[in-house]
DNA sequence: GTCTATAAGAAGATAGAC
DNA sequence: GTCTATCTTCTTATAGAC
């Protein structure tokens, strides 16, 4: 790993535990083994490292998300997959805790690719919704705001888990809407469960 | 208002909006219009002035949340009063933002008024559910994993809203969630909604 | 490309006068 | 109780040598 990937993961790192306002260049600089010279040889301040820094993090999340659901499997399937999936839950959300960051939010360059992100994380899961009630197997009436509510019980999770030191309370709530998502589901469309769990 | 009255306020002020790494003395000082020998009068630093404004942005959230929990009405009536509650979605939660803070997680005496608030608005949902279950009004597997996905729903609720800029993805994350505990009813329920809604 | 030197201003106080 | 002076360290760079 050159210098300048080295600056930009170690930014990474230190974005999704401290933040933007919490995150020094000297910091980054301790973490990557760059010298100052060399950070601003590579970037021309804090902003454009973050900037890289972010939209990485950004991409990854969609990639990730778009792994799940694309797989095979029912909607249910797909949609259990992305709650489900192990995250470090304890260090939070690396895109999601931006959206704290007043000096993030304040800049449109960095926070263009935190809306994107949550806007197309919530775009996909409507239209997987919307395939679940078309082929039938799910009954919701408003499949844009179910996506609304999927998306904001993972980043809730984030928040509670931290409140109380446990990864378990991110579970506990993706138990409680996939309880509650698994109500919505046709008995008819049943059968086809790849799980065969029902 | 007096002078310590005025440094809590701020501060609690600048907690919000920037968090405990990004809120300086110095910021404090300005906003509440009191000196820097002042401040340092009345507290010994900036972590006990925050753990003031901690401890009462806290109890300020319980306080709110208790009131809609004992309010008139059915389990549902109660909990949508909760969920739909007007708030200041953009600027996000008080109290959850701190959980994003690295200091103030660091910091037990901080934390402890954060970790306690959630425990405790997840348990007294948990119980109203529960109750709700237990008058065959609700029909759900574990109030408890509810609980905590509602109380997640709201809190992602803020990051989503803070992502787009826009308060009316908090709502929608709300159309969600109810849209979804709206199946649990038990519709022999229905002829006791106070609401005359069905 | 990387290193060292330098620097203005902020952060987070302490000391002592009034 | 409040004010001003002082202090150390950190922040966020810029300049110029190697």
């Amino acid at each position: 790993m050159d210098t300048r990937e080295k600056l930009i993961e170690s930014t990474r790192e230190l974005l999704w535990e401290r933040g933007y306002v919490g995150t020094s260049p000297k910091a980054i600089q301790e973490r990557s083994g760059a010298g100052q010279g060399s950070m601003y040889h590579h970037f021309s301040g804090k902003p454009e490292l973050a900037l890289a820094a972010i939209t990485r993090s950004a991409e990854d999340m969609r990639e990730r998300a778009n792994a799940e659901f694309t797989a095979r499997g029912t909607v249910l399937a797909r949609i259990t997959a992305y709650l489900r999936r192990e995250r470090e839950v304890l260090k939070g959300c690396p895109v999601g805790r931006l959206t704290q960051d007043p000096e993030v939010m304040a800049d449109p360059a960095l926070r263009r690719p935190v809306e994107e992100t949550f806007a197309w994380v919530t775009t996909r899961l409507s239209s997987l919704l919307a395939e679940g009630v078309r082929t039938g197997e799910l009954t919701i009436p408003d499949p844009a705001a179910t996506a609304t509510a999927l998306v904001a019980v993972v980043q809730g999770g984030y928040v509670l888990a931290r409140a109380e030191g446990s990864a378990q309370v991110h579970a506990r709530a993706m138990d409680g809407i996939l309880a509650l998502l698994a109500a919505a589901k046709n008995p008819a469309a049943a059968t086809t469960d790849p799980e065969g769990k029902s």
